[in-house]
DNA sequence: TGTTAGCACTCATCCCGGTCGAGTGCTAAC
DNA sequence: GTTAGCACTCGACCGGGATGAGTGCTAACA
């Protein structure tokens, strides 16, 4: 491999990136030119197909990047610029409406990453890290609604049912009580802080068991922490105007658990390109998924959010966007947390 | 319009409903029989053309029956069967499963729905009606979680900037103070309840302003309130095979603001059938919604439920599943607030 | 030895004309 | 009012020829 067939394989990926078609010698020739007649490409686009860098979907088309070639692109040919300034401004006014909660920001940002990439958005909250409050705020007399805040500032409410024999003074109590025992702890160091179950009476043993039994389902990732937004944007992509692939690719996204676990692994890390056939997944084997880890400002932890689209991708342009849109919830969360900043 | 027209007339529907196919003369007469020769039927055919029932895709297909026909079916012609017992438990055990909160109970709900009838499930939660409980939970020392519950069961979380010469007694007195003087209000009636613009200094009225501000959007219904599941299920339908068709509608499902106001206004309606144009959505023409109300449980608010489909609709069969569905919400959720039974 | 022009070959796509068959509308007879 | 018969329509399917994009190979050239 010299520095000729890099060219010329940067040349087609970019082509059919931006075409969808498969690349002939000829196109490479004349809009890529660097001099070469299409006779000397077509000889080193033979090699490339040797070397398992390039498809022919039949003999008298042209050629198509194999998942190797877009591996390829991504690790050494492609370069990354970052976002056009006015891409990037519209991109920071989505924060400025009001948002009440995470999953608020989560939604919008989602659907920014489709807005502006054309493909999907997918967004996996920040881990829950440690417990910060465990509030119980008395409903009725027999139920309460338990609010779990967690130090990355993702809350999770759950009803819960309450014995008779406990009052909403006893819940003001235990949640303070709760509080302080637990709070600045991960869920694995909880446990041994309370070895002892807490109750005199059956009813309020129940009542404890199944606060514990809530609180390890909040602080744990599940499907209600993946947001998904934009599928409808990969229908556009001809890809998927073959209904069979659309079908099961939408499908896949609907259930969020595959999604969930493909975010879990990609967390922490500052970026990622995953292409195709490496996802393993049986649905996807068209589909590349890129990642990159964000942070709600400054205290929190730490969350992957990714965009999901066919492996012929702008990943120059994606991840230019997912960086911006990183650098945006930084910023962003940093100013809602400041009490003083006034928000539109 | 004699008898033997509705016959037939249902006959075609029926048939169209099942195939998906233009219905010819002959087959109603074989298929469904009635005695009569294809020439007859033919003549039949041709007069509910006439009518405004049949439509003719060209010359020599069979016919399809118009919205006009869908609305005469739903009307008159269909009989609702109740849901085979099987397939009630089905959609009960989906409520098995612990649900700590009323969009837990949504989000199953829509999946089941879609399930169910293969076509795609909406949710609007019930109305927020009175104000149950308003607690404001202190989390940093310039933050606060604001969760406000419903009479209803539906409670919403909001994070919000606390000035700092308000601390967590203030916001545990404020937090008594507002539930004292507005639960068992609706939205209308809070703003006479509180003529005067609470706090001494500057920031305190700030705070006190954001609070209303943000009750306000909570107790509205607005798109979070509104759960969409099994979208994809509508790409298995031959109307559908048509990508363009399936991008319009599946752009219009994801902008949740359009579903929102058409289920708002059907609240109330106990069943309620709007056929293809009578949606007058531009994307919609060829879907049809059928909703249902539902109650959770006895004590709270109504909410609206349906399912999106196309005009082909088997409408019987969604019908029953949604009463079914009703039932169960209705069941489901008196057990929730039912602290002495066991769940699973 | 690398590059290029030339040429035969492949193969998907498009278009064309013919056939088939489902279905209609009309008419005449029952 | 019902039905059999029949001509007619029109989409779907099929096979073949033309088109054109693109390749692989070879031989000549620098």
């Amino acid at each position: 491999m010299d520095a000729r067939k890099y060219k010329i394989l940067k040349a087609i990926i970019d082509d059919y990136i931006l075409t969808a078609m498969p690349v002939g010698s000829r196109t490479i020739s004349k809009k890529y030119g660097m001099g070469l007649s299409s006779a000397t490409i077509r000889n080193e686009m033979s090699d490339l197909e040797e070397l398992g860098y390039l498809d022919q979907p039949h003999t008298s088309a042209g050629r198509v990047p194999s998942w190797r070639a877009y591996r390829l692109y991504v690790d050494q040919l492609m370069r990354v610029a970052s976002l056009p300034a006015e891409e990037n401004a519209k991109l920071r006014e989505i924060f400025q409406s009001s948002m009440d909660s995470v999953q608020d920001v989560l939604t919008a940002a989602t659907r920014a990453l489709s807005e502006l990439t054309d493909y999907t958005g997918v967004m996996l909250a920040p881990s829950a890290g440690r417990l910060k409050r465990l509030q119980l705020v008395p409903i009725t007399d027999n139920t309460a609604l338990m609010v779990t805040v967690m130090e990355n500032g993702v809350h999770k409410d759950a009803m819960i049912p309450v014995p008779a024999d406990v009052g909403p003074d006893q819940l003001y109590m235990l949640s303070n009580y709760l509080t302080d025992r637990l709070s600045g702890k991960t869920l694995d160091q909880m446990l041994p802080a309370l070895p002892e179950i807490l109750g005199e009476t059956e009813g309020q043993r129940a009542l404890f068991m199944r606060l514990m039994d809530t609180l390890h389902r909040q602080m744990e990732p599940d499907k209600s922490s993946v947001v998904v937004g934009g599928t409808s944007k990969l229908l556009f992509h001809p890809e998927y105007s073959d209904i069979e692939r659309a079908r099961s690719l939408l499908s896949t996204l609907e259930t969020k658990e595959k999604l969930a676990s493909l975010l879990a692994q990609r967390a922490g890390l500052s970026f990622s390109v995953t292409i195709g056939p490496e996802l393993q997944l049986p649905g996807m084997q068209d589909c590349s998924l890129v990642t990159v880890s964000y942070a709600l400002g400054d205290g929190g932890g730490v969350g992957t959010m990714g965009v999901i689209g066919p492996t012929r991708m702008q990943y120059g342009r994606v991840l230019s966007v997912l960086d911006a849109m990183r650098r945006a919830l930084q910023e962003t969360n940093n100013r809602r947390e400041d009490p003083h900043h006034e928000e539109g």
